[in-house]
DNA sequence: TTGCTAAAACTAATGTCATTAGTTAATATA
DNA sequence: TATATTAACTAATGACATTAGTTTTAGCAA
């Protein structure tokens, strides 16, 4: 294709396909070779669109974040807080990650943990999970550091089981929920 | 240097100097270029002791697990099994990370995480956790559950700390130490 | 002691990346 | 209709891993 071609590309386009290539293929795979063959341009054309490759991921991450947040709210809805949000959001954080593996990644590796949509992005999540603890009636540093344990939580199962670390032929559904159950239990007083 | 020289570097300097450069840059400047450098040696050279880039990262995963096992075995000895020992295990979990942050990433990133020596080196950590909770006695399958979201929480909460995930300005140990506290407590019945 | 083997360094070359600079053609705008 | 901008391109550079083939010397056997 000769320069400046009828339909050109727009950032969404390019992102599905860096997101499609990071699910089907690993968080690896995302480099600016491979994309440019996946949307039949040249590496350097990808310039003309995002600030390098640390730049495709800053925004690879912030669109995974956006999604999970999606994920959650439309999980959340509807559900008393409570036990009952508090289970629906750690199920919906974990189907998340198993559809999204390797955009997954990209959620919780920034290059640049510090920068501000990022972390935007982030807090909203947050805000999901304090909204769901509510009914504890928990202080509000306390309930800091049990949303700081609940995502340790979800995450660590999430990034364990993603790299086939757990071992043992044990049902995992079954592991996870029972984890997110017992730290329910012990957060009540 | 001429070639073969009077002493000849050995696995284990190696080793010493990849972790270093993991620690103390991050776990992606673990290069064939930059270890070579830091052990004023060319590149290919290291292919007369590792089998390329992929072989320095498997027995870098290995050796950290090892690290961390013996960091873990020490803490707990002595220590009376049930809460105490899970308390120790856990604040040294965390503490290995701290001072190995680069090495720490490779623990659980191994190139193949069903490599059989990766999963012995995990399998004996999963043996201190184990015996921790005896005295809760639970079910050998209850156990296995317990052992997963404890290596879940212990997991997620260093690798979101180290990727800087968490923003509020509250105390990190403190959070830690709750959700420990508060998962074990929900453990029991 | 001498000669051989194997180890551990080396140089040179290849291929894959990301990235920069400069070019071109077609769309969008004035 | 003329111009500016956009989005593609080619060409070149430098970092990296890796392979092939070479060289020197340490360690061992005859």
């Amino acid at each position: 294709m000769s320069p400046r071609p009828k339909i050109a590309l727009d950032k969404n386009t390019i992102m599905l396909a860096a997101a499609e290539l990071a699910n089907e293929n690993g968080s690896e795979y995302v480099t600016l070779a491979m994309l440019a063959k996946k949307l039949n341009i040249k590496p350097p054309s990808l310039y003309n669109h995002f600030d390098g490759l640390p730049g495709i991921k800053r925004e690879l991450a912030i669109y995974s974040l956006e999604k999970l947040y999606n994920s959650l709210a439309k999980e959340a809805q509807g559900k008393s807080q409570g036990d009952e949000a508090i289970m629906a959001l750690s199920q919906a954080y974990l189907t998340f990650a198993r559809k999204n593996p390797g955009l997954y990644d990209f959620a919780l590796s920034a290059p640049d943990p510090a920068d501000e949509f990022v972390h935007d992005a982030g807090r909203k999540i947050v805000g999901l999970v304090i909204s769901a603890i509510q009914p504890f009636g928990l202080k509000e540093e306390e309930a800091i550091h049990a949303v700081r344990g609940l995502r340790s939580l979800m995450h660590g199962f999430t990034s364990l089981e993603q790299k086939g670390g757990f071992g043992m032929p044990l049902d995992l559904d079954e592991s996870y929920q029972l984890a997110v159950e017992a730290f329910i239990k012990g957060l009540k007083k």
